[in-house]
DNA sequence: GCCAACGTTGGC
DNA sequence: GCCAACGTTGGC
């Protein structure tokens, strides 16, 4: 299976870059996933060695910081079973449980975070799930041109 | 803070 | 199974 490409979006005031690069091991889980397409491609689809754009929402600026790289592919989301936790789901089973993680470490950091007003304006991203109206998904693929562009852009 | 877009819930 | 009401997301 080729690797694939993915985005993922934090508000960084839940938890930001900078949180990622004072990490253990710069590697996080990405918990708190409550939405059912974003949970499929995080239990089914998402794979160690894919690579993941960080992107900041509901920040200024709205920007993708870098690159994570997967190193845990689709488990359990362990915060839908505390009941202490925001994203608690009293109706999952943990027998079965309905949300899904992975975890990210940290790859390359973007010398210039590609802001979403620089990927509007790029022709060659006019395609992006995140740049059409409406998209909320939290977790969305991005196919591997999109992905370099944006690689491009952040790291000149 | 506003509000459009969209997902989820629940009554019928 | 429909759809109105409601909650959330996220850019502006």
């Amino acid at each position: 299976m080729s690797k694939k490409y993915w985005l993922m979006k934090t508000e960084p005031s839940v938890f930001s870059w900078e949180d990622l690069k004072r990490s253990k091991d710069q590697t996080t889980f990405w918990d708190g996933v409550r939405n059912y397409q974003a949970r499929n491609y995080l239990r089914d689809e998402i794979k160690i060695g894919d690579e993941v754009l960080f992107y900041h929402s509901n920040s200024d600026p709205l920007a993708v910081m870098g690159v994570c790289e997967v190193v845990k592919e689709g488990y359990p989301d362990h915060t839908q079973f505390d009941p202490h936790n925001i994203h608690y789901d009293e109706k999952s089973d943990p027998s079965n449980p309905t949300w899904f993680m992975v975890d990210i470490k940290l790859k390359k950091e973007f010398k210039n975070p590609v802001t979403l007003e620089q990927i509007k304006s790029n022709p060659k991203l006019k395609n992006m799930k995140l740049v059409q109206k409406g998209n909320r998904l939290s977790v969305m693929p991005v196919t591997k041109e999109e992905f370099n562009e944006i690689v491009k852009m952040g790291t000149k």
